[in-house]
DNA sequence: TTGTAAGCGTTATCAC
DNA sequence: GTGATAACGCTTACAA
């Protein structure tokens, strides 16, 4: 903790001011129990002094850290920050830290994050699980010792966790309906891998409007990838031939609608034209595309607020129950899936 | 610190193991003090009971937190998302935890940031400043205890400060310098605030290009904003006019620039045949617009790093040498500036 | 090689 | 209304 130099401390206080220390820590905290006049005497020394509580031997004693940990795949991405901003902003405005750590799409770096969260005994935690993590076994010290946790977004497919998720079926659902209402019957549609909850729901979403609409379900339409660029790249060149084309394509995030778009300009196709595209994650860049992209927004702002809000509920009544709250998308239709 | 509640402490292995507290202490940390013997069977018991070094209390006890405060303007801002990633990336790598907050462009808010890292003894600070801020009285408190403090990006015009920086002068001069070697000599240029230091540096690149190539400088053709959508937006609007029509508009980050091009779009205006257009910051959606934006891509993953490993370095070395690393942009000229 | 004891700066308990 | 005192769980002289 640095030297901190100049920095003195309540007995120090109380030295000068022939007092003892609790007094001194009493005043500090407004206990009504202490006179007004050794209050403020208190008070004014400390002000003058510059007195600055030392929160890591409250922390100790008071066993509370009034931290909290976020666990994310990667920090920059432009969702994720929508929800680490959310975050952050209302942590603090509740009077807790925020400590922070990237998986990077990694099991194991997430299972190391876990446990370093856990010895820095945050008060409770907030994870977007990564790519690789399929169940809640990475979490297991926080929750067999009952330590707050909620996850949000990428969640375990469990419902005696809390989640705070958006409506990723149904939203998957209205962009297929949406994409046949518009006459296509040939969709293709890249997903990220389905052991992932949001990514299994967007297929039975998919699914489920194929299925009310009467279109045949076919395995060459379908295609699960890690959704980055390459990934879509690579797909796209392959499907994008006058053999295999499809009347439309649906991918599970912007940037790799985006590879597609530009494989098509590459190749002299034209969206929405000679096929229709639809994204998911409405990414900055989306609305800015030529054609603009149609795609998901999904509601970062309010899924990190609602993550905090919940997981200090927990902190600070202590109540167990378990709940999953969902928070709608919307689906932003421009100019890619006429 | 929650209740997590089966947690063992020293003092219980040292109880179960019939030796001391601190023989367990020394065993666990590899003390060569200590005898293959018990050191094995400490290190055995304690993974079987699942034990925790609790943090609070060695960081209590040896005075250092390992934990470095980051306090930025935004989070979900795409150049210090990167920046944010990086810095986690690297100070975890070397066993340090990462406290993060927002100072929202408030003076006031940063300064409530840097009290809150100062109370949670945070070991070193990272900071790139609120638009707000134009001198490091802010931060008084970690300078004048001699906290380490690095400052990235957005930084204080003063050298004797620990900073990171692009060089926005150079890259400034350069792009103007090409503008004008396209043949423009109304260059109507965007800027963010002059009192802060990187848009300052901008500026004196801007003019030191007109300068040199004998193109004088008309107060018509500058002004300054806050850089947001909207404010870019007024400007366009303003500017956009046959009137008023430039050759070129270079903007200090692309946001402002995609205004431009909207309300020129809007207008029928043609980028670059009307006027050419120039960004700063190279957001993700700038090589994806029609006409692929030029704009200047900051070395953000490298500014995160260097800022980090500096910090370190005062750190744990202590030396209290004071530099400025510079770190330097690139170019990335498309097709927006023909 | 191991143990004892002091102390990091608070807060909580009990006393007066 | 205030004060002593004992923790919180760890590290580190200093002893043995």
């Amino acid at each position: 903790m640095a030297k901190h130099k100049g920095h003195i401390t309540i007995h120090d206080i109380a030295n000068s001011l022939n007092v003892s220390a609790s007094t001194v820590s009493r005043a500090l905290k407004n206990d009504k129990r202490i006179s007004e006049t050794t209050r403020l005497k208190v008070k004014k020394f400390a002000q003058d002094h510059g007195y600055r509580p030392n929160i890591i031997a409250s922390n100790l004693r008071k066993q509370k850290t009034q931290t909290i940990g976020v666990i994310v795949p990667r920090i920059d991405r432009h969702f994720l920050s929508t929800i680490i901003s959310s975050i952050e902003h209302y942590a603090h405005q509740e009077g807790y830290s925020v400590l922070i750590t990237q998986s990077r799409e990694s099991f194991e770096a997430e299972g190391k994050a876990v446990q370093t969260m856990f010895n820095q005994r945050v008060d409770g935690l907030l994870v977007s699980t990564s790519l690789e993590t399929t169940d809640e076994h990475n979490f297991d010290s926080f929750i067999s010792n009952d330590i707050p946790l909620v996850f949000f977004d990428r969640v375990p497919d469990n419902d005696q966790l809390n989640r705070v998720v958006t409506n990723d079926r149904e939203s998957s659902y209205l962009v297929t309906r949406r994409l046949i209402a518009n006459g296509h019957r040939k969709i293709f549609f890249v997903n990220g891998p389905s052991d992932v909850l949001v990514f299994k729901n967007r297929l039975r979403g998919f699914k489920q409007a194929l299925l009310e609409q009467g279109v045949e379900w076919n395995d060459h339409l379908y295609r699960e990838c890690d959704l980055t660029r390459l990934s879509g790249r690579d797909i796209a060149e392959e499907i994008l031939t006058p053999e295999t084309m499809p009347n439309a394509v649906y991918c599970s995030n912007d940037t790799t609608a985006l590879s597609f778009l530009q494989v098509a300009q590459e190749r002299g196709l034209r969206v929405p034209e000679d096929f229709s595209l639809h994204g998911f994650s409405d990414e900055p860049f989306s609305a800015v595309l030529t054609p603009k992209l149609s795609s998901v927004r999904q509601p970062g702002e309010d899924m990190g607020r609602v993550a905090v809000e919940r997981l200090l509920e927990l902190i600070e009544n202590k109540e167990s129950r378990t709940e999953t709250v969902v928070i709608p998308s919307v689906i932003k239709s421009r100019e890619s899936d006429i």
